[in-house]
DNA sequence: TCTCCATATGAACACCTATTCATATATAAG
DNA sequence: CTTATATATGAATAGGTGTTCATATGGAGA
């Protein structure tokens, strides 16, 4: 099935460049991943992953503002999640992907 | 539908940060796209993109490292495109949800 | 109020990389 | 072999960013 790709405006090319230039980065995308098993508190991912409480946060800070994820107040915790099932659909399918390419190589 | 995540080992999160870094950059990613509508020679792609012949080069280099575009020689040019049709899933997936985002600001 | 805990934020630094410029390689034609 | 065209490559640099450390903010309980 060939691919009909309408010309994105440079707006939209930029923003499409941010969100992939987010999950770019292995420990961000570590975090996102983490993300996905349901909503976290940042305590959770840091220790979950070995990093620290501050780097977590800065990341998350970034990956909120381009909405890959979303965050909820509990109590004196934030908890954390992938924002919709879109992106999850997106990272899914990289990993199929990067995983048919391994698989080719052999 | 919830997505099932079984755990990456280090070296495929790498990878896959490794597609995702490659795909943001806005450079890069403006040619990736230019690929996605046939295989076109490198002098042809600088100059619909207004990018010098050897920016291109570099930029394609990585890309075909990565398996994200292929080439081929046709006499003295050579020529790129996408290198299979779930890259370019991935690309348009990414653009659908980025498109998304936007209606819902408005 | 004060204290504790969880998270966020700001500054500084070290590393990485996108870009440019110059040059090399490769193919085709005379 | 020489020339011309197309692409690739190497080195150098400027700008960006991931990480750490220190500190601030904010909610919960006494």
């Amino acid at each position: 099935m060939a691919v009909k790709t309408a010309p994105l405006t440079e707006n939209q090319t930029a923003n499409l460049a941010d969100m992939f230039r987010l999950l770019g980065d292995p420990t961000r995308l570590r975090i996102v991943l983490a993300t996905l098993d349901g909503p976290l508190p940042v305590g959770t991912i840091a220790a979950k992953l070995d990093l620290s409480q501050s780097l977590v946060s800065h990341h998350l800070r970034l990956l909120r503002g381009a909405r890959i994820v979303r965050h909820e107040r509990k109590g004196r915790e934030v908890h954390y999640q992938i924002h919709d099932h879109h992106v999850a659909c997106v990272i899914d399918d990289m990993i199929a992907h990067v995983s048919e390419v391994r698989e080719a190589e052999l």
